[in-house]
DNA sequence: GTTGGTTGCCTGACAAAGTTATATACGCTG
DNA sequence: CAGCGTATATAACTTTGTCAGGCAACCAAC
């Protein structure tokens, strides 16, 4: 059955790529982003540097390969805290995010920080938001405190400005940790709170139908 | 006279320096981030590679010069648009903070969302704030906005906050020009409406006392 | 069972990068 | 004029991503 061995060599394949992806992970967490190089990849799974490239075009594509990982693990991450108050829901999509960010700023800074001109071959511009776990857990959530009234306005919007805001704080909390924000939780926590305030209090139209005038 | 001799040459180093950093900002501006090379700047002005060491400690160093270049060109472009409504006036710190970065996305990004772990040597977290002025100068006209009773709070906070949605909105449409945000200066005019609108309508307490509970 | 092609992995090499060490040349000091 | 220090240049080292080519094992077919 030739049909069973490509299988075998497919999953084969797909295991070394995920260990691969699994290994420079634990690079950028251990030792940041510039840490992470072919070699020591390469070292790390007991194979030549240029064996990488059987799995990888280059080293972009292990880059997008990190992110993908990243979003799931976050979106993982955050479906472990549920709630039946759908704000709270809401809150704690926030505050898994922040946590993530500021848990894993050198993976952070790689995933969500680093060029992303070019799309991964065979990517459309949709695949980014359905391919995208973690933004669909956000959507979700914010559908569920417009259906109890709790938010007003298109859900994509309002999860787009809730994403908006998170990595602006997560952001700049990493690359400028000596400005005096005072306690970092302390100042996830006060955006939070702003935001879903804020929003609370506003219909929020939808992205494509901004008024152009002006 | 050796005093006058010395400024001389100290006058002409921070020429050659300044030079150097009027060089780098280009070559960013042209060929992003990856494009900054010691090489290339030594080039560029004429001199041999290593000379750049004369003037930097290392491309970090650069890296810092570049930023306060960056933050004065900022606040510069600013002040080129005050307004005598105060809420106007604060609005245009918003729509040229965006413009500057989506016009300069090269730059923005090297400046604003690389790493910043390390200080620049003799500076103190407080330089970071004073001797930044374009953070200066959107405090000050927060502050005008408080006595005009527009806002409401403490200054260096609105600041912050609205520091952190602006970075947050412009980083994310560099890092991510793919996902649907509709247009951009939509995008950006749709936030800082919403900051300002949401700003107006709550005291913002200052960054350090925040309540420690919950 | 042997043969030929495909596939996966490795060795070696190259160009470009940041940085260090060393040499040269100019200008001030005595 | 001699000496010295600073500024600049040259060469070399290390590490990076990536290309070219080679070896060995496996699969298909005669």
């Amino acid at each position: 059955m030739p049909l069973s061995v490509q299988r075998r060599r497919e999953k084969q394949k797909a295991e070394l790529r995920s260990e691969l992806v699994d290994a420079a992970h634990k690079l950028v967490q251990e030792e940041g982003y510039e840490g992470l190089t072919i070699r020591k990849l390469a070292k790390r799974v007991g194979y030549a540097p240029m064996s990488v490239y059987s799995y990888f075009a280059d080293k972009q594509d292990i880059l997008f390969a990190l992110a993908e990982d990243a979003f799931e693990t976050l979106a993982r991450r955050i479906e472990e805290h549920p709630s039946d108050d759908p704000v709270e829901a809401l809150r704690a999509v926030m505050t898994e995010y922040a946590a993530f960010g500021l848990g894993n700023p050198n993976e952070y800074r790689t995933v969500f920080m680093t060029e992303k001109t070019r799309l991964p071959e065979g990517r459309s511009y949709e695949d980014m938001e359905e391919g995208n776990p973690a933004m669909k857990v956000l959507i979700r959530r914010v559908e569920a405190c417009v259906a109890a009234g709790k938010l007003k306005g298109d859900p994509r919007a309002i999860a787009t400005m809730l994403w908006t805001v998170g990595h602006g704080t997560i952001s700049l909390l990493i690359t400028f940790p000596f400005y005096p924000f005072g306690d970092p939780q302390a100042y996830v926590k006060r955006m939070c709170d702003f935001m879903l305030a804020s929003l609370s209090a506003q219909d929020i139209p939808s992205l494509t139908e901004t008024p152009l005038h002006c």
